[in-house]
DNA sequence: GTTCGAATACTCGACTTCGAGTATTCGCCT
DNA sequence: AGGCGAATACTCGAAGTCGAGTATTCGAAC
């Protein structure tokens, strides 16, 4: 059989720490929240559990030895197979050379804000980008503290990442608010008009007929875009 | 009750849709395909058909009609409620206004390269850029297109969205290859020198004490690290 | 010596996700 | 008139996700 695995990374994760040493779940947990891989790894209980026990299933790793220390419950403790190591470099390895499109909320509701008055939108983007700020204020102290406190860069690279991709929405959502403020993002017109109309109760096939002959030059496009490419 | 909503952001445009005028379940996908949505909502049958359902569970939808055209099997068409209006509103508000933690694979997967030798580390992010880049290159055609046909921007905000955080990803990834190879990433030695260790059979604690002796300086930082802030 | 909160170590089941598979019908070409 | 591929319209069940809940034990303070 094909070496198949789990599509939580969470289990890539369990992979790279039994790769490390045995461990049972509950140290896997706490070793990942020590090293601050809870904000780059989503991680919870349940998860955690079935994603071990799908990996056992998948031969990827194995029951070490039950121990019970004190008398604190039971606990079953796990290493890392053959199989399983290789299938940990394969599975790094393509999630590091190969890019693979991730579906993120914001840019869903984005695609859908037209069915907010324009007015409104620029408003929640407003909010959006102070806290987007706020965040990348309490990012930027935790980066200094943790230079200050001598931890190397490798260690929160993937930290540095997220606060890539963070400044690159703010600049994204500056821009983006200024566009709408001044009114010259292009379809900005058409987008007003059509919440006007709405809002006076005219129905869906009106607005849509009245809007096709107002913007005539505007939507000139639909013609090529109804019938795909 | 208080109008809970599914998590599935497909749900948002499912209520988006039918904000606008009734439709069966079949026409909001190929709808959602026609405007380009599915490139930024994950669309799939069987989540659109448990979306719809739930949906209407909750009462935010409701079966308008069932109806058989022609000789097609029969469709079951549905109509937005006045909580699920409410509904839709709140969440595009929520989804605009206040940023929330996405976890991307290949953030999981830089906090874990650690478990592959530097050099392949290297190897790999240089392929990820260079199909960053072809991306890149695809994503500007299509622009190009949209734009010489008069698509106006509004339209493609989303994929705008999406390019500007390609570009970002590609200026980390090029900033980070650069200190990989010049080994001026901070800590790059300590990882070499532990993976030459693993490499020779080291057992996994002499490692670590290892690597504590010899970098004791820049390893400083770990009596503050290990217990939290 | 006891109280009380934090930490340990998981379990459970309701809910979601997913994509391959199925069955039909339309429209075009010959 | 018949064959065939694309489009229509969904179904199914296996797998995965989630977080609240449970039960215990440790440690520090009073």
């Amino acid at each position: 059989m094909a070496a198949t695995r789990p599509s939580n990374p969470l289990a890539l994760a369990v992979l790279v720490l039994l790769g490390e040493r045995p461990m049972h779940p509950y140290e896997m947990s706490s070793t990942l929240r020590e090293r601050r891989k809870e904000d780059s790894i989503k991680l919870n209980y349940g998860s955690l559990y079935s994603v071990v026990e799908s990996l056992q299933k998948r031969g990827l790793i194995e029951a070490a030895e039950t121990v019970r220390e004190g008398r604190r419950p039971e606990r079953t403790t796990y290493a890392i197979t053959e199989t399983g190591a290789q299938v940990m470099v394969d599975w790094l390895v393509e999630l590091l050379s190969t890019p693979k499109k991730e579906f993120t909320q914001f840019e869903a509701a984005l695609s859908l804000a037209g069915a907010l008055p324009p007015d409104q939108v620029t408003e929640l983007l407003g909010q959006r980008l102070r806290n987007l700020l706020y965040q990348q204020k309490s990012v930027e102290a935790m980066f200094e503290e943790a230079r200050s406190v001598g931890l190397p860069q490798l260690f929160l690279i993937e930290a540095e990442f997220s606060a890539a991709l963070l400044a690159a929405e703010i600049a994204f959502v500056e821009q983006l608010l200024a566009g709408l403020r001044t009114g010259s993002l292009g379809g900005f017109e058409i987008w007003q008009r059509m919440h006007e109309l709405r809002g006076a109760g005219v129905p869906p096939e009106e607005v849509e007929a009245k809007l096709s002959v107002e913007f005539a030059d505007d939507l000139a496009f639909a013609k090529h875009y109804e019938q795909g490419t």
